[in-house]
DNA sequence: CCAGTTTTGTTGTATATACAAGTTGTTGGT
DNA sequence: ACCAACAACTTGTATATACAACAAAACTGG
């Protein structure tokens, strides 16, 4: 067989997509449908769609039907808000999970930005935000002790809430450079993830007097892994 | 069905390469062995082994068996000199393809990296690198006129040739910042891939002078897509 | 001992079937 | 108008089977 019948099906429905005779988020045809019109079995159709959603390009609702996924934005990561947001958007799942809470001197940065002192204890934050049950980005922020009990409160596969929104500053404007940023003993066992590198950068003019700092560090492809270098920041304020 | 039968595969394999009982390339059960262990048919173990070759925690060769893929390298995207090398070393296909070469005006920071005058010819090209065909990294080469024609002639897909091997400079050496390294009309059809934003910096005291000047970016887990910010640089020498 | 062939085992593709689980729309009764 | 039951349709899981493609080991004849 030179080419796999699941694969020409595959090739069609993207060919249809890309040509947008399928919008974005219309009904694409059922696997009966489809199984019908290549003269195959279902199984083989179902398995264009599977591997079609698999790869982000469809979404799929049982009972309901399969769909074109919108394109992923075009803004880059670094001017998005909320990742919550951006994900759902695109017809894929959001979770998230909170890795690590740990509680810790405040670095001098952090101090400056909640309004702390240095070495007062502040409270360090892990999260790992998930598209379709991958982890995309890594969050790390810091709390304020004054907030943490009301911080965890929370549940974490909703978007964050106001207080806790990370608000990002393009690069250009990069006024303070941080080269450590993670406690030193942090480490991160959910999904395999390693522990980051110091080699992310904070940057802004002014930081927020309260609530929380966050840090986002972008996963790789895939899950269990740590390839991937430092990717972007961002800060609360309000 | 509570759980399915699949997913209880999926679990007792994790368990087991997690607690290192299977280390990485190891043999893992084949479908039949599973499919006995587990008294279910070949269709479902296979779709076990299936979904954690997909998440890149096994690897698969046909005719011969199933193993533990390695975990992604602990360095940074930083530290990485050769992604060919380190995509192949944990039992992924390595593939890249040229995307684009165009020639156009050297920009300044270009000629000065290259030893060519300001607006002379330079050719722009882009490699995406993939790995187990997802696109993994977006590569920018400005190549030397001198050079090109030789550099046409290899093959993507093989390890970069020395001349042309990317070194990577950590962020703390700092020293020049460019803040568009991307042609303003460049475009990107390949996998739907945008076009990638200016916000690459490239840092070095110095720079070589001849063959080519090369920027990573990484690109989004999934393939469509462009999320994701800038990541980081490197440059020929030799 | 070697080269060629066969056997065995593994993954890859494909089909036909069955039932479960979920959503939506219709129908009928109150 | 509202609700409950039902039918139709969709995706999700699972089985049993068949053959193709490929690789490595075993076998065979020289």
């Amino acid at each position: 067989m030179a080419v796999a019948k699941f694969a020409e099906i595959k090739e069609y429905m993207l060919s249809q997509i890309e040509i947008t005779a399928w919008p974005e988020h219309s009904r694409v045809p059922s696997e009966n449908e489809l199984a019908e019109q290549f003269s195959v079995s279902r199984m083989t159709a179902r398995r264009a769609l599977q591997e079609l959603t698999e790869q982000g390009i469809l979404y799929r609702t049982q009972g309901v039907g399969s769909f074109v996924a919108a394109l992923k934005s075009q803004s880059s990561l670094l001017e998005i808000r909320n990742i919550a947001d951006e994900i759902q958007s695109r017809g894929h799942a959001y979770s998230a999970s909170l890795l690590q809470l740990t509680e810790l001197p405040c670095p001098t940065i952090i101090a400056t930005a909640l309004g702390l002192k240095r070495n007062e204890p502040v409270f360090f934050s892990l999260i790992v935000h998930l598209e379709n049950n991958q982890p995309l980005q890594l969050e790390a922020r810091y709390v304020s002790p004054l907030l943490v009990a009301e911080y965890l409160r929370q549940d974490f596969n909703q978007q964050t809430p106001h207080q806790y929104l990370s608000h990002i500053a393009p690069l250009t404007e990069a006024e303070h450079t941080v080269e450590a940023i993670w406690p030193d003993d942090f480490t991160c066992k959910h999904l395999a993830l390693k522990k980051a590198e110091p080699c992310l950068r904070l940057t802004r003019r002014t930081f927020s007097r309260e609530g929380a700092v966050s840090l986002a560090y972008l996963t790789s492809p895939g899950s269990r892994y740590r390839l991937g270098g430092h990717l972007n920041f961002s800060f609360s304020s309000n």
